[in-house]
DNA sequence: ACGGGTTTGTTGGTATACAAGCAGATGTTG
DNA sequence: CAACATCTGCTTGTATACCAACAAACCCGT
C-alpha cells in the first residue's frame, strides 16, 4: 500500500469542482458515444446548430458550438467526410465557407436528437428529478 | 442575417446538459490557466495525488486522476520534462513504474494550490455561496 | 511447474481544444 | 481613395482523451 499523508495535509482533489467538472464531461462523453453511434458530441452539436439555422459559415458555426476555428475546420471536414453537410465559398464574401447540412445530415440528426435524450437521462440518473431541474439551472449560470 | 426554423423545429442545444458541461468544463480550463501559471488543470492533478500520496504507480495515478494509461503517459512525461516528479521501475513488481514528486513538484503544487483556489471562485462567481455549495453536491452526485 | 488469465506500460490512430501566426478579403476612417 | 484595422479560414504546435492492439511481467489454479 502506498503511504498516505495525514488529513492535515491532504488536498482533497476529488472534491475540487473543476476536477469533477473534467470528470462529468468524461462520464457524459462516454455515455453519449454509447447511445449515439456514429457521431460524437461535438459533431452532433454542430449538426444541431446547422438543424436550427439553414446555413452558416464556418467559423460562426464554430462560436455557436463553442468550438474556435482550428477546432471547427477538423470537425466540419469530418462531417464532410461522412456526407452529413456541405460546405461551399459564399459569393457575397468571399472570406466565408458556408456550411449546410445535407438530406443525409438533417436525418441523422432528427435520429440522434432521440438517442441524445437517452443519453442525458443516463448521465442525470444519480439525481431525482427535482434535482436534475435545478443542477441545470445551475449549470446553466456557470456557463 | 441566417435564416432561422420556426421554435416547433428548433433544438435547443443551449440547454443540453452535455453540451453546458462541455462548455463549463472550457470555461474553468481557461481561468484555471490565467490564474495557474504553468500547470495544466490535469497536470496540477497529478501533482495533488502525488501530493497525497507519496509514490504510485503510473497507471494507478491515472486512476487516481482519471486518465486512461495512454493519456497518464504523457502527462507523466510533461511533468518528468518540467523536473516536477521523477519516475523510476519498482525492483518488487518490474511491470510498475514508480512516479514521485520532487521537492521542486512538491513546492510547486503548494504554490499552485492557492492560485487553483482563485480560479474555482472565479469559476463559481456567477453563483451565490449557498448555489455554489449546492452546484458541488450536486456535480459530486453525477461524477 | 506450468498454462491461462490479468495487469502494466507502450504505441498508433482518431478527435477535441486552444494559442499563435499567417494571408486574403472586407470594413472603416481620415 | 488610401491607410489601417478587423475578420475569416488555415496551419503548426502542444495537450488532453480514448480505443485497440501488443509484449512483458505477474498471479492463480491445477
Amino acid at each position: 500500500m502506498a503511504k498516505e499523508r495525514t488529513d492535515a495535509q491532504r488536498y482533497q482533489l476529488s472534491q475540487q469542482v473543476g476536477f469533477n467538472l473534467r470528470r462529468a464531461n468524461q462520464r457524459h462523453v462516454a455515455i453519449f458515444a454509447k447511445h449515439v453511434e456514429g457521431l460524437t458530441p461535438t459533431q452532433f452539436a454542430a449538426l444541431a446548430r446547422l438543424y436550427e439555422f439553414e446555413s452558416l459559415s464556418q467559423n460562426k458555426l464554430g462560436r455557436l458550438t463553442a468550438m474556435d476555428s482550428a477546432t471547427i475546420k477538423g470537425v466540419v471536414e469530418r462531417l464532410r467526410a461522412k456526407g452529413l453537410v456541405s460546405s461551399r465559398p459564399d459569393l457575397n464574401d468571399q472570406r466565408l465557407r458556408l456550411v449546410e447540412l445535407t438530406e443525409a445530415g438533417a436525418a441523422t440528426f432528427e435520429r440522434a436528437e432521440a438517442q441524445a435524450q437517452m443519453a442525458r437521462a443516463e448521465t442525470m440518473e444519480g439525481l431525482s428529478a427535482e434535482e436534475a431541474r435545478l443542477f441545470e439551472v445551475l449549470l446553466g449560470k456557470l456557463v
